[in-house]
DNA sequence: GCTCTTTTTTATGATTTTTTAACGCTTTTG
DNA sequence: CAAAAGCGTTAAAAAATCATAAAAAAGAGC
């Protein structure tokens, strides 16, 4: 997915130029010509980056940015033509990731613009589904039954995915058949039953009377959670 | 506790100057003249930011860069004499957080370095790995098997690098071709076959069971900690 | 230039996974 | 009750993936 810039400054042409850079980068871009506007649309569009230009009709650029940071930790790219040092100190304390004089140099602009994407990434969190000795890890790809790893096959996985993300309801034939096959193997149920066969054999104490994986027949099946 | 910056320069004067500043704005301060020292200071001292020239006597700024990056996540600003574009892009694409030309205004320093603290996360970070007589010591660049050193190629320290950053966890093929080879070279999956081959001949003790890199077939591999 | 190392490509057999097929059991339905 | 349909299990055939060796190409050092 490309990400999303948000654009916020009042002069058409500095849109349309920092418009045409972020494209040619690969972004998709939105903007907003003043900061309210900007806010609004910061609110609704959640983009990876803003780049936010100080003089703007409405409200103060660092206004704006106090505002966003209220609710908000993306990373913001102060654009301005003023390169009075006070200015500078009052934005990067306002909560600016860098402050850029115009007018830019393109290439350096989407550089730094390429440092704050980097800087922002984490949220590594893991989630994780456990109920009964069965342990999911989504994150890290691990599951495990009473404490033990158990190592499953590509499909198996993606299998058990689909009905942890799902956990409690029922998924239908067609919906795993669509998800973990494709489109075109919505008719072959035999698939699941040999592929459940093979899941409750390595994640149920009993395959016979599985505790997890519950069929609902004539339907689908069903992660107890 | 105050924080800890490393300044990372050849010229006496300018480290005094940021020593002063930076002992003002209530930072602990420690100094190296050259690259191979910073790079040690930074893995003794653990920095919670750096300042590196980009103009030192034994290595490249950039490439001390570059070896910093291979371990650690600490923030680091340049400093450069040198304006030019392609400079900038470089050190910010080799993993500079900022890049400020010299002669630099003290506060605005001061307030990037605030802006790169604020950004900086609380990263544990993996400086040595070892597990079952393997070895890796990500900030010597040494890996050793029941205490003898095993010599690695470019390409195999990076595979093996990588799978120690993730030690544990599963890393796709995708992963490691984007991460080692370029995000060009992502549908080469005989690559790997070939380069866990050559890893498992050095740091297994039976390349024919391995007991470190796990295959996870149709996924990735593992290693095992 | 030449040699030695490293990387990339190609080829082949082994291993693992996926698909297909067969059979018995249970439940539903006429 | 008997036939039909759905499910679970197992085994095999087919396909995909993997490991390894070795050759070719590219690069580094002299």
């Amino acid at each position: 997915m490309k990400p999303l810039a948000l654009v916020i400054d009042d002069e058409v042409q500095i849109r349309r130029l920092l418009r045409f850079a972020l494209e040619a980068a690969d972004y998709t871009v939105c903007e907003a010509d003043r900061g309210q506007l900007g806010l609004a649309e910061a609110a609704l569009r959640r983009p990876d980056v803003i780049l936010l230009d100080l003089g703007l009709p409405d409200l103060d650029g660092v206004e704006v940015l106090k505002r966003l940071r209220e609710w908000s930790e993306t990373s913001v790219l102060v654009l301005s033509v003023r390169d009075a040092e006070d200015q500078k100190i009052a934005a990067l304390d306002a909560g600016a990731d860098d402050y850029v004089t115009k007018p830019f140099s393109t290439p350096e602009l989407l550089a730094r613009l390429r440092v704050a994407q980097r800087r922002a990434r984490p949220a590594e969190e893991t989630t994780t589904f456990a109920h009964n000795g069965l342990q999911v890890d989504l994150t890290n790809r691990r599951v495990t039954v009473d404490g033990k790893e158990v190592s499953l096959t590509a499909t198996e996985y993606a299998l058990l995915r689909l009905l942890v993300r799902h956990a409690g309801r029922v998924i239908t034939h067609r919906q795993m058949l669509r998800e973990v096959w494709g489109s075109n193997a919505e008719e072959h149920r035999q698939y699941l039953r040999v592929y459940i066969t093979h899941l409750r054999r390595k994640i149920e104490r009993d395959p016979q009377n599985p505790v997890h994986i519950k069929t609902e027949s004539g339907i689908g099946y069903r992660l107890i959670s």
